[in-house]
DNA sequence: AATGAATGAGACTTCATTCAT
DNA sequence: TATGAATGAAGTCTCATTCAT
């Protein structure tokens, strides 16, 4: 399963370039003038361009689903469930701000034509794990009942891709006080809302 | 200012293509075949592609900042103000759900990879209209003010976002009693949070 | 035989373009423009591109060919005709600067390649009127007659050609003085030669 | 510094069809045909159609530049030097035909409208280097000092010109004795002129 | 006479992919 | 493993020309 020091090189490379210029005006050529090698040899560990953006989202996927999954199964509440979430994509953001990239640009957004039903079933699936942590929420009286559970989820996962859309967008440094600071602010909403208190 | 009758039918048969498979998919041919009109015609009235694209695309912003700007000037509540966004931005997926796929599948893509300096003004205007409502809300005391005013805009704008996306992916229909819902449960968790009342 | 107000702004258009783009890079639609003319307009006057040219280098070929045999015919001396051909040819250059710039570019030079006899037909004939008049000049003992006519011919020519040739590059103004000193240095040298007296 | 077959095959290939059919007609399909290789191919060596042709010509100039320089540092007289010009440029014809048939069609061409400014510099430069030649004749008492060296040079340049125009005009063979007839013609004729000697 | 919308063949160029070495 | 020359389908766009009005 180890991966060969070339195929790590290729990955690596097409993941600045998908970044940067976007699947659709990323260029074989491109990727392997930034990896250093002949796109002859991209071809040699790919099958075609396409598979080989998958096979980059597809680890991005296995690792969102694993956490996910994780948090799903750890004894803890809801709320810190919720944070978990956040504070795995902030932290993806700032390890991997390029996969971040693609995954708000490509997948988030681009998914929507993708004729590969796959790429459609990925995001749907991560969807539908987030509703499991937020319908278990509402099973044990952490949150509100009223509301579909698909919705909330929907309301949660938004705010955080925006943030991410934004920081992506402006190619924001995440600073340990500003996470914090998205943390606080997109769970304290969520749970709490953003009216005033007085206004109630 | 009145559009020829060809060049009508060139945008709704750009609109429609380009929501179907996307702005990189789609053929210019797709697009005259489409209209049942000579390419050559679509280069009459547009320079390329690209121009034919934000032609579309300009149309529609103007009329999101317009209808926005109306409601941060009209004399209603914060509340109100924010039920208008979702109810507009509903509508128009209801009314022109082939502009909608466009505006999230491709907006916010184009943005990043920003080839055009005009995608990354329209959207950030976009969010600096929506958070001159949130702020005002602050300032009139009916948001809470330990938050900052673009944060909770982004989970706001987020919220709406994401169901707008899912029902795009979705083609799903959107009924009266189902657009009732979403206002209600954006608005009510945006203002309320999604905790469980007993949980307070 | 006269022409109308728009044929004869189409022409004067289109030898403006002709002049200043070449004749591949020119468009009907430049030359209707220039004209401030529809393009179909063009076409109810000249059969198509080709021979809107043709008939503005037609023009100019015919006013050559009345000049030189003028010239011809004239009881004067050879080397007033000699004179008498690029004066007229450095008359034309100030006068009509931009039918100069076509004959120099796509007549004299260009004609290589077309495909259309005319073309190759005028040229030739242009050659073969000068070279009636250096047959007399030999004929009559004015000029030496060891050395072809044809021969001669193309020396005098090629000098006046090269003349006008870079002046169009240099898109230069042409003076009285410039232009006594371009006809003396023209004759001076075909008839006497660049050789220093001393070196005799 | 060494070519590729196929670099090699597509310049040759390219030269034949240029000489053949003019810049402007030619075909990147008909250089491929031509060359029975993919017009692919030529986008891997060429950027584009205009950069192949410069590539043709820049060689060219080069050899010019080279042998107009050689001549004006070699140690024999003026006379000899400009028999060296005409001697370099007939062979020239002799051996690359096709060369020689887009030297005079196309490059004043190219020059006149200026697309390129790198072809203004060659010519210039060309007329310069052929100038200096002129000038030292002056220097060193082998040519008149009555007219400017400039107008030398444009005579004689341009007799020159003219028999290659009309030799690749008519596709004409080049025999040894018409050789030394248009050697002997030109410089004759630009040395001692064309008149007649009992008309002095 | 005049307009300019409409046509569509065909040009240049791109680029994913193959394959001989 | 690795190279990069070679391929060619397919895309965007141009522009001379036609034609209904």
């Amino acid at each position: 399963m180890e991966k060969t020091s070339s195929e790590q090189t290729i990955i690596e490379a097409a993941l600045k370039v998908f970044s940067t210029k976007g699947y659709a005006e990323t260029r074989m050529a491109d990727i392997a003038k930034e990896a250093k090698l002949s796109y002859g040899l991209i071809y040699h560990y790919f099958e075609n361009k396409e598979k080989l953006f998958d096979a980059i989202v597809g680890n991005w996927w296995n690792a969102i689903y694993e956490e996910i999954e994780r948090l799903k199964n750890s004894p803890v509440s809801t709320r810190e469930k919720l944070v978990g979430i956040v504070k795995f994509m902030l932290n993806a953001y700032n390890e991997m701000p390029e996969l971040m990239s693609i995954f708000i640009a490509e997948v988030s957004r681009g998914y929507i034509y993708h004729s590969n039903p796959q790429r459609r079933e990925n995001i749907l699936k991560y969807l539908k794990v987030c509703e499991d942590i937020i319908r278990e929420g509402q099973a044990r009286g952490a949150l509100r009942t009223d509301l579909r559970p698909k919705y909330l989820t929907y309301i949660f996962i938004g705010s955080v891709d925006t943030f991410l859309s934004v920081m992506v967008l402006g190619n924001e440094k995440l600073t340990k006080a500003r996470e914090t600071r998205i943390i606080d602010s997109v769970t304290s909403v969520f749970l709490h809302g953003a009216e005033a208190e007085e206004a109630h």
